[in-house]
DNA sequence: GACGAGATGTAGCGTCGGTACATCTCGCTA
DNA sequence: TAGCGAGATGTACCGACGCTACATCTCGTC
């Protein structure tokens, strides 16, 4: 592969120039059409070429949304996933909001596009990552409702809350991080966090009180440790 | 009131006629484009007379979304609203999913529209009258946040959960309402109601919450062994 | 009965997405 | 090495689109 066939260079390059083309025409102008015509003038091409590599305007920007698929899915597992899936729940869902913010032209195209009955093939493949975390959630005991429902709870509102700033045009972490917990405590029957470190304090000695009345459970020493990091949680809580 | 001037009746009668030949071709496509020539042709009219009406194809939309708008407080105002504010909410928050699934055209017209920085401004009068109802609430002592804050977390999330179902093209109660009562928890900080056994598995994950959340207490193996532990006091509960 | 303003039609502009068809550029094979 | 075939690209065009300059028509008004 010193070279590669000359062929194959200039067909891979044109569409890949035509899609970047696209993706540049769309980033510049979120949630705006935009026309072949200017994508072929960037890459100096006539349109009869762009329809022999897309066949048609939707085969473009279907292209370019699998593009931007991949662009978010390479920042997601960039950065590894924690083992507890709710952190990992938490960590996805900052990442969405975070790529829609970032790239709301794509986004919008993504996530955004209203045809009633169809959304677009590329869609499962995060939605099926997010199914696995809540699956392992659910394994784990953490949800309160059934994991495909958990995934379709953080979908829905994940969505809703990084169209919402898109389309407001101002980033409103507080939102975001708000609506997270709320979901999240929706999802794992927790109440919402930062409502009361006292509740939370005394939920702790309801635990505590269990596993000392039931030394065997755990075992003795399990016991006393478990009983230690619970008091140490409570004291880290303000 | 026999006859009325010829006049205006015939000047309002075009223009309704127009707006209601757009309202029926955005109804019949959601989320598709429509044409001007389509509307023109549906009333009878050439173009020049609804340019004269409308000025543009944002302006014959702008008002379609107007009138969506009208359509939409015209059925909320219908069912006069609980005097309880969580309870209005909640009617609000139904009444909201349920015009969106009937009216998915206009629904994306007045919701779905991406255009960063600019939201229509009708979007702004039922805005209001969340605000109006969160802020009865806060002054019922109902909140833990703002009122701007909840009502910010309940559009969200409610655009969300409605814009979700019109784009998988199935109606999903359960997920509305699991979301609805969500958010209610979130923004009341109330947890989620229960007794007995399940309460009390709640109170273990409560900590685990926690726990999970700030793996920096405990530091990760040991947060794991809490969180299996947890699990093994909550499974020889019953 | 003439005037003026609003309502409507005629005809056309430039651009759009899309395509039939010809041409060009290669690698491959006889 | 000559020529074939397939993919890549250009030429020229189509119908439909949003939009508009301009003329015409229809009124109530004075």
């Amino acid at each position: 592969m010193t070279e590669g066939s000359s062929l194959d260079t200039q067909a891979v390059d044109t569409r890949t120039r035509l899609l970047n083309a696209a993706a540049d025409l769309i980033a510049a102008a979120p949630g705006e059409d935009f026309s072949l015509r200017a994508v072929c003038d960037a890459v100096g091409v006539k349109m009869p070429t762009l329809y022999h590599f897309f066949g048609s305007k939707q085969g473009l920007i279907d292209a370019v949304i699998e593009r931007g698929f991949d662009m978010y899915l390479a920042e997601k597992s960039a950065a590894e996933p924690s083992h507890d899936p709710i952190q990992a729940l938490r960590q996805g869902w900052d990442a969405h909001v975070a790529f829609g913010l970032e790239n709301p032209g794509f986004y919008t195209l993504m996530y955004g596009k209203v045809r009633p009955g169809h959304s677009p093939d590329a869609q499962s493949r995060p939605g099926e990552m997010l199914r696995a975390v809540t699956k392992r959630a659910e394994e784990e005991g953490r949800l309160v409702v059934g994991y495909k429902e958990a995934a379709a709870h953080i979908i829905a509102t994940n969505i809703g809350v990084t169209l919402r700033q898109i389309i407001l045009g101002e980033a409103d972490p507080d939102l975001s991080a708000h609506v997270r917990e709320g979901v999240l405590a929706a999802i794992t029957g927790t109440g919402p966090s930062g409502a009361g470190d006292e509740a939370d304090a005394r939920l702790g000695r309801a635990v505590i009180e269990r596993a000392a009345a039931n030394p065997e459970i755990l075992g003795e020493t399990e016991t006393q440790l478990l009983i230690q990091w619970i008091g140490r949680l409570g004291e880290t809580t303000g």
